[in-house]
DNA sequence: GTCTATAATACGATAGAC
DNA sequence: GTCTATCGTATTATAGAC
């Protein structure tokens, strides 16, 4: 419940998010977090992997709460997961293309190289399909289809977050949106 | 056109689809790929940053060869499209869910710290989304919509790479490769 | 529990011999 | 053109004072 714990993680998903992994170095979330080198590591004894796997975590369940509640905001799933999309289109526009969350950059530079990472960032990618997975299941598709569809949802975000941020520009993400949208719409394209 | 150059960009390219960008050490290209310090530096001055450009040029041909290559061998567009995923789902499998790309990689990491490589990655996404979108007129859908379509066709291919690798399976992959020919077969979903 | 100083190592880059 | 030795500065991690 340490205050100053809380500090170190959420700079370091700042931090990851905007330049990845390796790129962040410990002195840099420390000097950014105010705190001292001592405190990182008496609440992180394994050192930077652990404090990862912490940042992971928090955006883990940060993420899947943000999803649950729009979800529950927005009676119709298909509608809900549209609006979703849109949030996260001016989500990244709005910290000017340099966020998109940490679980992406770590789950490309550690997915071969460490295991822990790997599974951690599994782990999130998991909950947040099944988060989408049983919001369409509620709206009338089959499990192994919701299955497949929140597999192209949640992949289709994650690629239009990188391809908006290369291209400095929301329009993947929208796209992806509408495109998604009319796939779920019964009746079809 | 020399042969060592090529060496070099070719670990490059192995390395950095593998740990990433900056978990790349040169030292690391030097030893795998025979090649002493002072060779690195003649052939690119620039050092670390122009090399890796070299390897996003390089993997944008090879790529944008192999989109080109598929669509000419399969006529209906849609298949094509749907081979090309499972190729890359084949591909991604017997890499031992190493490989992935190189582009993505130095994308998520360098986007928001270095302008020329985010450019760099920025072209390569353009030119095969072009190949698609091409193709995709081709086959009778307007403009806009294949404008559209080809963003998500690329959107989903990125992130079901990143979600295979952490998941060390193909389904995610194989699973949006279905969920797309489903979207775009005439009479929908 | 909190902090500083420092160790051990790797990094990218450069200088200069050949 | 090719190569090696080395510089200066990062990195992660630890030891030990308070």
């Amino acid at each position: 419940m340490s205050t100053k714990r809380e500090q170190i993680i959420e700079t370091t998903c700042q931090l990851i998010e905007m330049q990845g992994y390796h790129a962040t170095g410990l002195n840099q979330i420390l000097a950014q977090s105010g705190a001292p080198k001592g405190s990182l590591y008496y609440y992180f004894p394994d050192g930077k992997e652990e404090l990862a796997v912490a940042a992971i975590e928090r955006t883990s369940r940060d993420i899947e709460r943000n999803i649950q509640q729009v979800m529950t905001a927005v009676p119709d799933p298909i509608a809900a997961i549209n609006q979703f999309i849109l949030g996260l289109a001016a989500a990244v526009e709005a910290s000017g293309f340099r966020a998109g969350g940490p679980v992406t950059a770590m789950a490309l530079e550690a997915a071969s190289t460490n295991e822990r990472l790997r599974l951690a960032c599994r782990d999130a990618y998991r909950l947040w399909q099944d988060a989408f997975a049983a919001r369409l299941r509620d709206g009338g598709f089959g499990a192994e289809r919701a299955e497949s569809l929140s597999a192209l949802i949640l992949a289709s975000l994650e690629g239009a977050i990188i391809l908006s941020r290369s291209q400095q520009d929301v329009r993947p993400l929208r796209q992806v949106a509408a495109e998604i949208d009319t796939l779920l719409r019964p009746g079809g394209p």
